[in-house]
DNA sequence: TAGTGGTCTAGACCACAAA
DNA sequence: TTGTGGTCTAGACCACTAG
């Protein structure tokens, strides 16, 4: 442990101990010293180490038992985290002028794979609506979604044609639970054109079905202009 | 608020107050009891019903200030966490057979757009690895490797002939910090007869770029095989 | 069974930002 | 200025689990 200070602030504490561990002084399965211990080194309560503590827990730098005492991770598997924003707003956000072009909108009959992933059966009739997003004039992404009309009552016509559906989900049907995958696909022949690029070349395609409880919300797969990088970091 | 039953429980108290913001009853934007109102409704401390407000904050579903309150977060720009794993191990935990074999390694003249990446001037002499991982035998991605020579000292040929060299970084170089770029790319031609692919099918890129403190370590690009897709969810 | 972390209390003082 | 959250204390009891 460090040499010197007292602090009596959770957050310095907590910077003290990661160093511990990113330095290599605590390697990844040794044992650290108990909570009273470090109360006592450190001149303050258990609660206060204990917050620094549960803290590099939550972070995955420690595992905590009971009984079993503190250790540092062993496999630190760090969580990059993913922004799951509103379309108009990263765009905003990243410096472009942003815009949303409506392509296609209504009630149609689900392709199987779509009432499959949404756990409905057969082919029941949902909310399609397809839609361009511009960064700079220039084409983005296109959103398509297929929605359960069951959970987007009140989302009509004058919702989709200047504002984004994306923006009536966010206040009208929160998601409480979502699934993503992210892949490279071709982009198909229907969707290129508006992308302005050749059918086939590469696109970042993020799908996400999402639930509000255990109820299917939607289901939205947003295709990425090719060059196109999701960044995050840690 | 919930009617009924007192919770002397932080998590419990949490539930009720995400439920109450999930089910639209607290709007984004609507200000929220104080701490100490609401530990008189659930009929515990302050502390109790603080430690559930901070984790519904640091989650993204609150927003704090001092003496302007507790407030529903407007914008609720959730967070996917995306695993960093040991690419081994996430082929054992897919319930694949994995396996590795190294492709090339040496010291090499770094093309300027990886030693300006890692903020190296000229064309420093770097450490070059490339190896393609399997699963069940299947080309499953490629790791293509530049490493600073000085933040890797200890690292030798016996390392990366049968070890990934991503197991030897995990503990002798940790990582404090690290950007990550996810992408759709065709796939080089140079890698594509090892993936057994066309060049030009569409693959995921991920590029990771990470620091011990402020120095570089190295770049990672990992090439996924058509198809492979990234999971996360909420 | 005994030792460790997990949680809670009933106070207190402080830091920040809104009025 | 004053109200709000942020932090800390000095205890206490409980829950889990390793030995």
């Amino acid at each position: 442990m460090s040499k010197d200070i007292i602090y009596p602030d959770w957050k310095a504490i907590r910077r003290d101990l990661l160093e511990h561990i990113q330095s290599g002084r605590w390697k990844p399965g040794d044992k650290i010293p108990r909570e009273v211990e470090l109360a006592d080194h450190y001149g303050c309560t258990r609660s206060t180490v204990g917050r620094a503590l549960r803290d590099l827990a939550v972070a995955g730098f420690l595992d905590r038992k009971r009984k079993g005492g503190t250790t540092v991770a062993p496999n630190p598997t760090r969580k990059a985290p993913l922004d799951v924003p509103i379309l108009r707003e990263a765009i905003r956000a990243a410096g472009h002028v942003p815009g949303y072009r409506l392509l296609h909108a209504g009630l149609y009959s689900a392709p199987p794979d779509v009432a499959k992933a949404l756990g409905q059966s057969g082919t029941p009739e949902l909310l399609h609506v397809q839609a361009l997003y511009l960064a700079d004039a220039l084409p983005h992404q296109i959103e398509d979604r297929w929605l359960v009309p069951a959970m987007v009552r009140g989302l009509g016509p004058d919702h989709w044609q200047e504002q984004p559906v994306d923006e009536w989900l966010l206040s009208n049907a929160p998601l409480t639970k979502a699934r993503i995958e992210i892949e490279a696909i071709g982009l198909p022949a229907d969707l290129a054109p508006h992308m302005g690029q050749m059918p086939g070349s590469p696109s970042l395609l993020v799908t996400r079905i999402s639930w509000k409880q255990a109820r299917p919300i939607g289901l939205l797969r947003l295709y990425h202009a090719t060059g196109h990088r999701l960044k995050t970091g840690i």
